[in-house]
DNA sequence: CCGAATTGTGAGTAAGCACTCACTATCATG
DNA sequence: CATGATAGTGAGTGCTTACTCACAATTCGG
């Protein structure tokens, strides 16, 4: 999946919402793939439904039979992925800690090639959640609760096992996450919204993990 | 100026307004103050005029007198403390790497102290910045010619210099920038939007900027 | 203290908004 | 092929939106 891929990437969020809804109405289907193009270019807000009734080639009210409501269309479109963000997302990173060889730089580089191809599959979606996060208390509390909070309780655990063997200097997880995710999301962000272009993921990863492993040495 | 104190970072843009647009009528004034709050908490496209002139105790009708458009009213919020971030900060950088004793960390930790003390000064327009970016490409287009490119610019040939003393690996100044900026936005973001509350600025710069430092020693 | 500029407003207006409803088309199943 | 359920829609609904305008109040240099 490259970062610039957007049939890819809509392809991945409608899966993910079929997965939440049962088998799409044909033109469900088309209304979602719309909405989630719309709102990721100007923003929920910004976007009315008579905008994605014509992206989607299909009748204003076509909308409002499926979604009931333009709030509920958002929230059924993160649902879904938010979901798929939480559980596998967490098994993967505990297999990588598991798997990788003792290396922590290693580790943390693997867990960063994970989370980006995720944001890279699911990209419009992301976007929708960076610009609507600020000031969208119901998907604050969505991301808040489960996906930090169990990344947090599992980081804590593996982190804990690293200090204890003086490998690491003594860190809450909480702030190793913060940092980690910044310099990702920093990164996804220039990679995918500022400068599009020639991006070396692999060499950037790198830079980043050393750094986090490097500069956390006791 | 303390990271929650809306007040004075209210009347910190009111006067880089006021430099911009001579001395301001009082209305006028009214209608900045409550137009800065309101697009920082519920963004601008979902901010009406109807809402503001209420918070502004004013006629709506005063709101187009002084401003014409909501877009422009948008812009010239922005447009003065976004000149406030380029000129003196780029010079308050420059004073700050010849200045601070040979220690790259410490030249670090002083750059974003400052950097994070002016987010703190402006916090409502940082915070409307980062909602309207993404979809604003008129704001985009305002930091990245100016600000970035300045900065970037100074950065290169500062960054330059401590590489060739080898006191630095050899690293490209926007990949060093990006990855400053990405903590420093992420720890405002952790401390002044997520998590409100107990933050000890000092200890967070030490760590971000002894992660830098001794991440990107030879 | 006068006249002109500036500041401020109540009462609009047309267009756009999210959303409803009565109705038709499609389709799987007994 | 009849029937009930699901999918889809054109034509609205009332309300909100950004914005206008004629006119009133205030300010201020000469």
């Amino acid at each position: 999946m490259k970062p610039g891929d957007l049939t890819e990437a809509v392809t991945a969020v409608l899966a993910a919402v079929e997965a939440a809804e049962g088998r799409l109405a044909p033109k469900k289907r088309a209304v979602i793939e719309a909405a989630l193009l719309c709102f990721a270019e100007s923003g929920y807000a910004a976007t009315s439904t008579k905008a994605i009734s014509q992206r989607a080639g299909v009748a204003e009210a076509t909308i409002f039979r499926h979604f009931g409501t333009k709030a509920d269309l958002l929230l059924r479109l993160v649902r879904p992925v938010a979901a798929r963000l939480i559980q596998p997302g967490l098994v993967e990173a505990q297999e990588i800690f598991a798997e990788t060889e003792g290396n922590l730089e290693a580790k943390i580089a693997r867990m960063m090639t994970a989370r980006l191809a995720f944001a890279d599959r699911y990209a419009p979606l992301v976007r929708i959640l960076l610009q609507e996060l600020p000031v969208n208390p119901e998907l604050h509390g969505l991301l808040q609760d489960s996906v930090i909070g169990g990344l947090i309780r599992f980081l804590d655990i593996a982190l804990g096992e690293e200090i204890a063997q003086g490998r690491l200097r003594p860190i809450p997880a909480p702030r190793f996450l913060r940092i980690l995710a910044s310099m990702l999301i920093g990164y996804w962000i220039a990679r995918s919204m500022v400068a599009p272009g020639e991006w070396d993921d692999e060499a950037e990863i790198a830079l980043m993990a050393g750094l986090l492993a490097r500069g956390l040495k006791p």
